[in-house]
DNA sequence: TCTAAAAGTTACAGACCGGTAACACCCTAG
DNA sequence: CTAGGGTGTTACCGGTCTGTAACTTTTAGA
């Protein structure tokens, strides 16, 4: 039984991978604890002896995401090594990527719309991995030659999270369609300058 | 008492006018009809007379928070009356004070978030509304003498909607800062083809 | 003023939620 | 073999949620 998701590693492991999915697919509020524990083929008991709060769980998966979506720019670097300009249109291409095979948006910015108290502890952190994701888009940017860098980099973040969450709301055949064009059009306007 | 919405207005409008504004602020599944009902002066039992479940209630709220955006496109026709390019430049400093004022983003948006069920009732009418939003703006594009009209409208949605979305987790201080500068130089460039 | 519809009130059903307590089990390190 | 930590199991607490029933009060129109 079980089901699907990581047959046997640790009970830690388990739920925080089956919560990522959950949350992702289902939202914060639209997924029990229980149905998680359930999911990672495991109990309640054992997710509040390795997690103090469902709050905690929620901020423990947005780090991870996070890390994983980190990883993807380490492929960046190994596929084109040294080479800026090639990693910044790998990054379209993964967007584009990402448009095409999912319709439920960024993680962290589904919990901003879910946890609506302005102190809420993941808010700080949605926060923190925000800015860390447009560091990393100004310095690949910046590292490509590009005058201007942040003024694209930040046009280009934009543009994605807009196509991100226009894909959840018009669908994949909307605005977001284009995203791959205006892009590749704004990087070689910011290029030629 | 009743609250400060509405004082004197009919019932339903008043459990409309606070549904969506508690929506807006705290989410849909972050607010109960018992608090909207308190909220707005009456009780549980008058809402479900005027509407047959809360998410027909949602929908209702939906509608009519589209119904106000698009009020506001006709106040860009009356302040430039057959201006087409003014009205676009009109459009384009509202976004801006909408992100300068509200950190809450996009009800439609936020909704589709919530609502992860594919078949949710409220699917349909986001995706039409968006959709109507859309064809709005291509269609003042388009009659401002812009060529590719689709292209500019789809880069200024996603544009837009991201903006919205940035501000919810970075705030305004991130790139949805230079919203005006990256729109604004993107219908010049349109426009200079 | 009389009447009928609209609105308010109270109570409740049934479900789900996050979180905890108490206890039994198993598996591995010594 | 044994001790102990990690895990599983069951039951429960208090709270919240959507939605309804039955009844009373207010309001507005003829």
């Amino acid at each position: 039984m079980t089901d699907g998701v990581a047959e046997r590693s640790r009970p830690r492991d388990r739920i925080l991978e089956t919560a990522q999915d959950m949350f992702h697919k289902h939202g914060i509020k639209g997924v029990g604890v229980d149905a998680i524990t359930e999911a990672a083929g495991t109990n309640k008991m054992t997710l509040y002896r390795h997690f103090e709060s469902k709050d905690e769980l929620v901020i423990e998966c947005l780090r991870a995401t996070a890390a994983k979506g980190a990883a993807v720019w380490d492929e960046f670097e190994a596929q084109h090594p040294g080479d800026k300009l090639a990693q910044l249109h790998a990054w379209v291409r993964k967007v584009a990527d990402m448009l095409a095979s999912d319709s439920r948006g960024c993680d962290m910015a589904n919990a901003a719309v879910e946890l609506t108290e302005t102190d809420h502890p993941a808010r700080r952190v949605i926060k923190e991995l925000k800015q860390a994701q447009r560091d990393r888009l100004v310095a690949l940017c910046r590292d490509a030659g590009i005058g201007q860098a942040e003024l694209l980099a930040d046009t280009l973040s934009l543009l994605f999270e807009g196509a991100r969450v226009s894909v959840q709301t018009i669908g994949s055949e909307g605005p977001s369609a284009q995203f791959v064009r205006m892009a590749e059009s704004l990087i070689a306007s910011f290029r030629a300058r």
